[in-house]
DNA sequence: TTTGGATAGTGCTATAATTAACATACCTTA
DNA sequence: TAAGGTATGTTAATTATAGCACTATCCAAA
């Protein structure tokens, strides 16, 4: 398989595709087609073939796609045919949002431990897992061998947050905490910043015609 | 001026932009330049060159930008010189992490009324602000002529949700719902699907290596 | 067995976005 | 007042992404 570099707007699409097969296949719909999947998830039917092209030949010419089949695929291809230990850091209301979002472990995203710098926090359980303190981030996640590590820190805070889980080993970072953070190359980051998602919907509101 | 097509990407970068330059500005400094702002938000200089071209001429050459007349610029630009009244629909945990949300509020969102389905949440306050009925949707956001909705209710009442929305006219919305959406064309419409960020960082863990 | 309809895969074209290079303008200093 | 240094604004080139059209393949029906 070559290794061509693979749009970040591609994987995010296949991420959506995944979802609407799930949808699909549960209703118990045996196959499908470009177009359908198009239909429902609102893209070209040529970019879900193109999409998918990079990865391989995944459907029946004159036919289209079984459903399981691609799902399988495209989980595959995600990464999520397995389980992977989430560490989270931070347990403000958003934190905690986070903890309790069902569409994580529906997904394979499971947490395996939570940390808080506030003593009051620590010790309480959320959906069976015990908060504990910053100083044993480094322990835990290591002995967890924990991949992927979730920032829900106050900004002022957050860049030693990651400095911590990068120590700790984890290899891939998903950020809420508005600010620019600095990591090596090697470690995958991104960033969910709601302020941002909220002023590029009031841009668009204002027609472009504010300026 | 002219209306070329701006590309959200820049947008986005703006709205990191303006953060970062409400830091600078804190710290007292009066003059930047787009290679300091660069090195600040991990992108090239002529990038920043490009993005504030799009909207005219901010800076003076051989000089550089001063920092507070560049952020108030941005920040006319991305329609942040008003306050924007915003609904939010779902009080799960994830709707009260955002009702309590700080980074709205300084950027000049504020929400102006919270609905929910369940009745033993209607009544109770939130920050000073009291959960409504859904019913009272439409009304209520009539009145207030709320621009803004933020979808924080499960996948699977968040069609009708964005579908009552829209009667009672706002014209942008924030869907934390991971499902795609029917809005007709003149409604803004953005998706902050918090399982597909995760997806995207297992892909690239896997080095692309997994299929 | 053959033909028609349908749909995946693919190469090409066009569009968009980023990067790089350059010319312009401003401030400072001698 | 003139010259040098510096950083912007802008144009050109490169790269990346999406869209389109065509070809290959399969199934079903006559």
């Amino acid at each position: 398989m070559k290794t061509l570099k693979i749009p970040e707007a591609t994987i995010i699409r296949l991420s959506v595709y995944s979802r609407h097969l799930t949808d699909v296949d549960r209703k118990g719909i045996i196959t499908t087609s470009s177009g359908e999947i198009a239909d429902g998830v609102g893209v070209s039917p040529a970019q879900v073939r193109k999409d998918l092209a990079y990865f391989g030949e995944f459907g029946t010419r004159g036919v289209g796609y079984n459903v399981k089949d691609l799902r399988q695929h495209i989980m595959r291809i995600l990464g999520l045919g397995v389980e992977w230990s989430v560490t989270l850091v931070g347990v403000g209301n958003l934190g905690l949002a986070l903890s309790t979002y069902k569409g994580f472990r529906d997904r394979g995203f499971v947490i395996t431990s939570i940390f808080d710098a506030d003593p009051k926090k620590i010790g309480t359980k959320i959906e069976g897992v015990e908060v504990l303190p910053i100083e044993q981030l480094e322990t835990v996640v290591k002995q967890n061998n924990t991949q992927i590590g979730i920032v829900a820190v106050p900004a002022s805070v957050a860049q030693e947050t990651v400095d911590k889980l990068i120590k700790s080993g984890v290899s891939a970072i998903l950020n809420f905490a508005p600010i620019v953070l600095n990591v090596p190359p090697e470690i995958e980051l991104r960033n969910v910043d709601l302020a941002v998602n909220l002023e590029v919907l009031t841009f668009n509101v204002c027609g472009q015609r504010c300026y």
